[in-house]
DNA sequence: CGGATCTCAGATACACTGACATAA
DNA sequence: CTTATGTCAGTGTATCTGAGATCC
């Protein structure tokens, strides 16, 4: 739905954090997939990516954790990195359970590319504020995230 | 992917709005779910019946539009509740082609518990955040949605 | 006719679950 | 024996697309 008549949408739900949070992530999702798409990436690549060229090569579990991916979908959109010579993967000598997955000089090129696309993606998301502001979302969502990935306990 | 170990997130990653905005949303997601389906509800059904509450019978195109759910599946959604006898659905005198959709009094029941679960949810989502910050998140996020629901042009 | 409404069937992206074989 | 890894198949949710029938 795309154009909810905004002075039309209940009160109760326009004050609800919950109800903000998750549309504002539609928005941004859908940019950042429109995005990506136009290079025929979408948001697991990306984020894979980054994750080997800021760690390096890495086995696909640890991948997973790093990038906050499920194993079981690293597994897919590794597939689809590989095809397209992205990323390679290697048994690990030191552990045969392991892959070892590397990115390639292509790969790095894409990641570019990818990142060039999602810096205009936050701009347009956060068009209507200013750089402090943008500043103080970044930092209010940050740690109400990090509240929520602490208590592994 | 629940405890992506935080120092090890990619700092490229760590720093985007539009991730911050998506996995926040994941965790307030996850939340909301939890909550409601404790009273064996889901979103929609919170959002269709705070709709009617606040703007009074309606066919199902006009709550699609101002809930911002697609009538297709509002269709789904209101099949659930009319099941349950949270609303009914009449055929309009006035334009055969739609259905008026009526809040009912238990519906409104319903509607104070979804409520009240969702109240809880906000407060242990934004957990770390003091009642100014909370305010600060929930003004800048409304700005960024009125800016992305206005050009419609 | 064009346009709105309701309905259903299906598709996508992201996140998650369960199971299995293999190997540490 | 227990744990970690990679893989596959499947679930669930929120969103959207496309088609058809009905009616304005």
């Amino acid at each position: 739905m795309d154009n909810p008549e905004p002075d039309l949408v209940p009160t109760c739900l326009a004050g609800l954090p919950s109800w903000l949070i998750t549309r504002t992530a539609v928005r941004a999702g859908r940019l950042v997939s429109d995005g990506l798409a136009a290079v025929d990436a979408r948001g697991y690549h990306f984020r894979l990516l980054a994750t080997l060229d800021e760690f390096g090569p890495a086995s696909q579990a640890a991948l997973g954790r790093r990038s906050g991916i499920h194993v079981s979908d690293v597994v897919a959109a590794l597939n689809e990195l590989a095809e397209r010579e992205f990323v390679t993967r290697s048994p690990d000598p030191a552990d045969r359970r392991r892959n070892v997955v590397t990115i390639t000089a292509a790969g790095r090129r894409q990641l570019r590319r990818l990142e060039k696309r999602l810096a205009a993606v936050q701009d347009e998301l956060l068009a209507p504020l200013s750089p402090d502001e943008r500043a103080d979302l970044t930092r209010l969502l940050s740690r109400v995230l990090a509240h929520h990935n602490r208590p592994p306990a």
